[in-house]
DNA sequence: CTGTTAGCGCTTTCAT
DNA sequence: ATGAAAGCGCTAACAG
């Protein structure tokens, strides 16, 4: 079949003992048996064959990932920031789309599992209780990235969610913006829908101001949920002169939406996006955003998985990365916005 | 460590190759033995060793993918399709992002070549000598995804983009449009930019009409240089009344850029686009759009790439996939349409 | 039906 | 400095 170390030992006239030393950049040979046996290797072609340096023992330098949806620009832009700084440290990337589906994810995991992966990325969904079993069982390091669990105390790095709500819902305020509708995220999501929706309620409070229910609505972070969701409250017919969508996707979707009626953004009313993905920076206009730090998400987890296999403590194990308010073009002072239904 | 077979086996009073067997769905053993086994197995929670599997011989049960770019609608969309697919098939994906970057993809080839995938996927770029005596040095089967090699003649799964450049380009002229500007991918890009190009100045001149050359750009398929290339077509201030953008992402920019200078599609102009990513969709107005059906492709790469390591021979390597023509809302009739410096 | 055994290609003691 | 040999966990003959 293919070429092994055996060939390059004979070929060589050494031992495999010798080559694989040479191979891998330990000690223990002179210098002519190392010329002797790289210019062979050289000449065979020879590659060393990692599954089995896997079986031997150590680790097999790849990383399952496990991600909701590929498709989209929020998983793909965590995952190139993972890619870049796995590839930089030799390892390789098991890309797994669970769909948000519990068994595709319990299958994924069982798959990554018999791959023995050197550790498990799980990115922005929720873990049920079996998954979480199953990340328990598993001898390898696992992180959260973009979410967390509960229930399970796994490392995870992501933005405080809640935190990153209020600065938006803060900045609209301070635009003048008094009546804001909110487009969020499932309240059954504890992570990314849920505090989300508290912060801004929470800082329209703080300001005195009081949010108007039929001017809320709660969709699934894509686009044609924020279309759905503009449009129900459009239908409530309630003044508000801003929106505030938690996903990039969905404030698109809220765009078109807008189109569709032709209302126009930002001279009619106000858009705020969330995650700073390029549908911010394509739409028309292109959207102010929360920003979430997805490379440097993406990185960090996989530097995470990585320090988690040397050190196993006393690493600061989850990563909080800042949030950061992006302007663009959607959203304008209250003075300057017409507003709707006043 | 982990729990290994021969665990399984002296639990269960039996050989490892019964427990072999067994795990494998084989046959030449008794049914209660059959089911000792397994209770054994499920108590002692045993998972077989992939890697260990590998190593014996046949198949690692994963696929390398060799994508230029991985945040972007285009790729994700593709991935999603090999994704499902692989995943039917008991496959795994390694995805590695290249940024069209010359070592970046040998240095990948190399390390799947190492880690003993079963195939691989090249997705849409170009191919280098260096890659392509990499590619055939491979023991597995390699196929391009949404590109072709003229110099290595690799399977593929594509559309002909010729005939879709063709095929849109009529379009537009069936529309009554005959001052067509058009923002094509690179010319030294033989295969999703010169047979584009080609495409559409065949299909003018077969119309009997003349493209203007300062009504043509040329630039990377990406958003920004779809924008960029817009600007420039502008500064021609010769009269068109629609754009034909070869790629989803372009043509959005095309739309920002109009929309930065106050022009209105597709009341001013009409804008074509090329893709059916999400982008087309969540762009306004929405695209009309020459279509590429990714997922589908993505499916069909990694069925090759399966039938080739089984069969060999005999089967149909080259697979056209049939493009079709998306109608939305940025495409208005000659009529309706009123059009630049006319 | 079931067990024994020989590797798969490599790393790693342990000798020499 | 170098080699021999023992596995890593598993599959696949080959014997019974």
């Amino acid at each position: 079949m293919s070429i092994t170390i055996k060939d390059v030992a004979r070929q060589a006239g050494v031992s495999i003992a010798t080559v694989s030393r040479i191979v891998n950049g330990q000690k223990g040979y002179g210098e002519k048996t190392k010329e002797r046996v790289l210019k062979t290797i050289e000449e065979l072609g020879y590659t060393p064959n990692a599954i089995a340096r896997g079986l031997v023992g150590r680790e097999t330098k790849s990383i399952g990932v496990l991600l909701p949806k590929l498709s989209g620009l929020f998983a793909s832009k965590l995952l190139e920031g993972m890619e870049e700084t796995a590839r930089n440290e030799g390892y390789s990337l098991f890309v797994c789309h669970t769909d948000s589906k519990e068994d595709r994810a319990i299958q994924d995991l069982q798959v990554l599992k018999e791959k023995q992966v050197d550790g498990i990325i799980y990115a922005s969904d929720q873990l049920s209780e079996s998954q979480g079993q199953m990340l328990n069982s598993m001898v390898c390091p696992a992180v959260f990235v973009s979410t967390q669990s509960l229930t399970h105390p796994f490392p995870y790095v992501k933005v405080d969610d809640y935190q990153a709500a209020c600065t938006g819902t803060r900045y609209l305020i301070e635009k003048g913006h008094k009546q804001i509708a909110f487009i969020g995220g499932s309240l059954e999501d504890p992570i990314a829908g849920k505090p989300r929706d508290e912060g801004f309620r929470r800082t329209m409070k703080d300001h005195h101001l009081k949010v108007e229910e039929s001017l809320t609505a709660y969709g699934d972070f894509r686009f044609q949920s924020g279309k759905e969701s503009f449009k129900n409250i459009l239908k409530a017919e309630k003044p508000f002169t801003a929106v505030f969508a938690v996903s990039d996707e969905m404030a698109a979707g809220v765009l078109s939406a807008a189109y569709e009626q032709g209302i126009s953004v930002p001279d009619d009313i106000s858009v705020l996006g969330y995650d700073n993905t390029m549908a911010a920076e394509m739409a028309i206009p292109p959207l102010t955003t929360m920003a979430q730090p997805l490379e440097e998400m993406g990185q960090k987890a996989v530097e995470l998985i990585l320090s988690l296999r040397e050190n196993k403590e006393n690493i600061n194990k989850n990563e909080i990365v800042k949030h950061r308010l992006i302007e663009r073009k959607s959203v304008l002072e209250r003075s300057k916005t017409k507003g709707l239904f006043l």
